[in-house]
DNA sequence: TCCCAGGTAGTA
DNA sequence: ACTACCTGGGAA
């Protein structure tokens, strides 16, 4: 296993008298001797692991997934490591059972650590999220089957139409779980089971998943191009090396980069490791496991929040014995329990939805390259439009690069245009400008398709009355409520608060006054009706798609050309090929502008480049119009002018003028609670007892992003250090001289992603 | 005086 | 994260 049985690896240090051996020669015997007792990690917010006894009767090593008793309950735990003594004996109680399933590597053991010290989350809360994968130890439960069984038994019975149709299905093929046969038959379960009872059919137990197909990496891969070619060369290197490397692959939409981290993927399995792959969010394009199928003749194991209980706790078992050799997943694919990763691709890695933001706060991204560091691995950062910290990691020669600069098969990037919406202004109360509107025309004239992109859901993001002039706010949070006219209701986009529309106004009762303020993509959809109402059109987002099989016949339905226009958010922007798009129209650019998110450049850049990306990707010439009211901003001239480079250059001469990150660093401390008062009370104690220091800087308290965010008030303080200063432990030091009540919740973001 | 709710400490 | 336990206010 890579990076393990080195001298510099901690492993367990059993002690001289310990029944664990530490010598390298019979460790992996010794290790199951019976001690008397461990430190056994749960997956509570516990600020360390427990100790248990181990009774006489169990074989008990490292690792292992244990039930143990706490306080009145039983729980899963993961032994940990030799018991750290700071408990009487007396006070110990033993461990209940030991689960059949492969121990806990001893790398995701450290990655787990490690990940909890640098979040600053207890590590109880960090095992929590890779046990959250599992809903039981007990091994897959076999399902029964049935074959043919004594043929004497035949004799004794009459034999039906429907009965003869069971047989013959057998007759020629494998044992079949009951319910499959009486659908084949077309007959009712009661047919099968009668066949059963009388012993013509016998029954066979079936365990899940024994034959797995597996991904072949020896299928001949696509003809690559020069570039791909030697950026395929680099990345099967990489693997070869078998240490840490990072290295990051850029190349413009279309360059076809999956290509080329496919043979990355080849190499790893040719070695006979397993690749990790993560992907922003699982609508886990529908396309990429096409692809992925195509190149390796079968499906990846996937990992996302869809799985049922049952695929996830095969997936899960198939990881942990091996047998999966490909993941692909969302980012909590990261803490799945590899015995033998060779090798970690990041796709689209500045995507913001890496970073989680609940419970514990990390960016997938970075702990996927501590991941990688700790497993002594190669990882492939992979993006058309990577974040700054990767494109400095990359600059400064701490990853490697590789470019793909040219779209394959001669395909050339789509040419961008600003409509200046000061001049070429929309209607009153439309939002297409005229000049987007004659390119729609031009594009459905010509057998086209086209997409209007809009990043906000809903029908209106306010709603005011003309009476009185209020807004419709969520009571709980600090947000307008959006309607959803298609939904028929008002809703928090923040919380699960959601009224139907309303006639009257809440504040002065006056009827009829309330109105909508700004479009959303259900108005633009509206807009369009009117424009072209011969034209079929389709709403992409997150509302009318549920689950990756909706995503997945949207994406048909564009591909087969049933739908000329499609208006969307986000989910529509993440890697779909449509041949024949040939036009995007993003309806405001300057929406991730505002505000004074550290960034919101960056991210707008991206999302934007991202989106346009969509069009033209086949033969035919693509066309972006982006509609601004700010057209001389960096980023889109950035964007119209194609130079990245000099975009990429001034924000980081930004960032570095202002010591912010990746030259400096930030953590947020979010300060939150029911009760404005006591939280304010404890944010000002927090500003108070400040690290005070010339380097390290704090700013605030200030109200958090959303000062109220789903009932509970929210206050931060930002801390603002140089690089070279770890900010965990003075944290650690400042927190323990803040007495904070229960009723308020003090939470740790290392790296925060948004900035006031 | 008792009962119940809500806050809190402890779980090895 | 749960749970048992404790404290205090209110009704009997």
């Amino acid at each position: 296993m890579a990076g393990q049985g080195s001298s510099s690896t901690p492993g367990f240090d059993f002690g001289p008298d310990s029944d664990f051996d530490d010598a390298p020669s019979s460790r992996d015997l010794d290790l199951r001797a019976p001690p008397r007792r461990v430190a056994v990690l749960l997956p509570l917010p516990l600020p360390e692991a427990y100790d248990y006894k181990v009774p006489a009767s169990l074989d008990i090593g490292p690792g292992d997934y244990v039930e143990v008793p706490l306080g009145p309950r039983h729980l899963l735990g993961v032994v940990w490591g030799p018991g750290a003594g700071g408990v009487a004996d007396g006070k110990l109680r033993p461990i209940g059972q030991r689960f059949d399933v492969p121990p806990m590597p001893e790398i995701h053991r450290r990655f787990i650590d490690w990940v909890a010290a640098y979040t600053m989350a207890p590590p109880g809360a960090v095992l929590r999220m890779a046990l959250s994968a599992i809903g039981g130890m007990e091994p897959p439960k076999p399902t029964t089957a049935y074959q043919l069984g004594d043929p004497a038994r035949l004799a004794e019975l009459r034999l039906t139409p429907a009965r003869r149709r069971v047989l013959d299905l057998l007759a020629d093929g494998p044992p079949r779980p009951p319910a499959e046969l009486a659908l084949d038959a077309g007959c009712g379960v009661g047919v099968v089971r009668g066949l059963a009872d009388a012993g013509v059919l016998e029954p066979v137990l079936l365990y899940p998943s024994r034959d797995l197909p597996k991904p072949d990496w020896t299928l001949p891969g696509p003809n690559l191009s020069g570039e791909q070619a030697s950026g395929a060369a680099t990345l099967r290197a990489r693997v070869a090396d078998a240490v840490f490397s990072a290295t990051l692959l850029d190349g413009v939409t279309g360059s076809g980069k999956t290509e080329v981290y496919f043979e990355g993927i080849a190499a790893a399995l040719e070695a006979g490791g397993q690749v990790l792959v993560l992907l922003p969010e699982i609508a886990l394009s529908a396309q990429w496991l096409e692809r992925f199928a195509a190149r390796f003749g079968s499906a990846p194991h996937q990992w996302h929040s869809d799985l049922s209980g049952a695929q996830r706790r095969a997936t899960w078992r198939d990881v942990a014995t091996g047998a999966a050799r490909v993941v692909v997943g969302a980012r909590s694919a990261l803490f799945l329990p590899y015995p033998d990763l060779r090798l970690i691709l990041i796709d689209e890695e500045h995507d913001p939805s890496f970073k989680q933001e609940d419970g514990v706060i990390y960016n997938a991204r970075d702990m996927a390259v501590a991941r990688a560091h700790l497993g002594g691995i190669p990882i492939v950062l992979v993006s058309a439009t990577p974040s700054l910290e990767s494109a400095i990691n990359a600059e400064a020669h701490r990853y490697g690069k590789i470019d793909l600069p040219a779209r394959h098969g001669g395909a050339t990037m789509p040419e961008m245009k600003l409509i200046d919406l000061r001049v070429d202004r929309p209607p009153r109360n439309r939002w297409l400008a005229p000049t987007l509107v004659t390119a729609l025309t031009e594009t459905f004239a010509e057998g086209e398709q086209a997409m209007l992109f809009l990043n906000r859901r809903g029908y209106a993001p306010l709603t005011l009355c003309r009476n009185c002039g209020h807004r419709l706010q969520c009571p709980n949070c600090t947000a307008w409520l959006v309607e959803h006219r298609l939904a028929g209701k008002l809703q928090c986009h923040h919380c699960d608060f959601t009224v139907r529309l309303l006639d009257v106004c809440p504040s002065c009762g006056a009827e009829g006054s309330l109105t909508a303020c700004g479009p959303g993509v259900e108005r633009i959809a509206e807009e369009v009706a009117h424009l072209f109402p011969d034209q079929r059109t389709a709403l992409m987002t997150s509302d009318s798609l549920i689950g990756p099989h909706a995503i997945r016949e949207m994406v048909r339905r564009v591909q087969d050309h049933e739908i000329d226009l499609l208006i969307g958010t986000q989910v529509m922007a993440k890697g779909h090929h449509f041949p024949m798009l040939t036009l995007v129209g993003v309806v405001d650019s300057d929406l991730g502008l505002g505000g004074g998110d550290l960034r919101a450049a960056e991210r707008t850049y991206q999302l934007l480049q991202q989106v346009a990306g969509r069009a033209g990707r086949a033969e035919r010439a693509g066309r972006v119009f982006l509609q601004t009211y700010m057209p001389e901003h960096p980023v889109l001239q950035a964007l119209v002018s194609g130079d990245r480079d000099s975009f990429y250059e001034r924000e980081a001469e930004e960032r570095h003028h202002h010591a912010m990150p990746p030259f400096g660093r930030l953590a947020a401390l979010i300060v939150s609670g029911e009760e404005e008062g006591t939280v304010d009370a404890v944010a000002r104690a927090l500003g108070r007892s400040a690290p005070r220091s010339e380097t390290v800087q704090i700013l605030g308290p200030a109200p958090a992003p959303y000062a109220l965010l789903r009932g509970r008030h929210r206050r931060r303080l930002l801390l603002k250090a140089p690089r070279a200063v770890s900010v965990q432990p003075l944290i650690a030091d400042w927190l323990s001289r803040v007495e904070v009540p229960g009723s308020v919740r003090v939470q740790v973001d290392i790296d925060p992603y948004s900035f006031l």
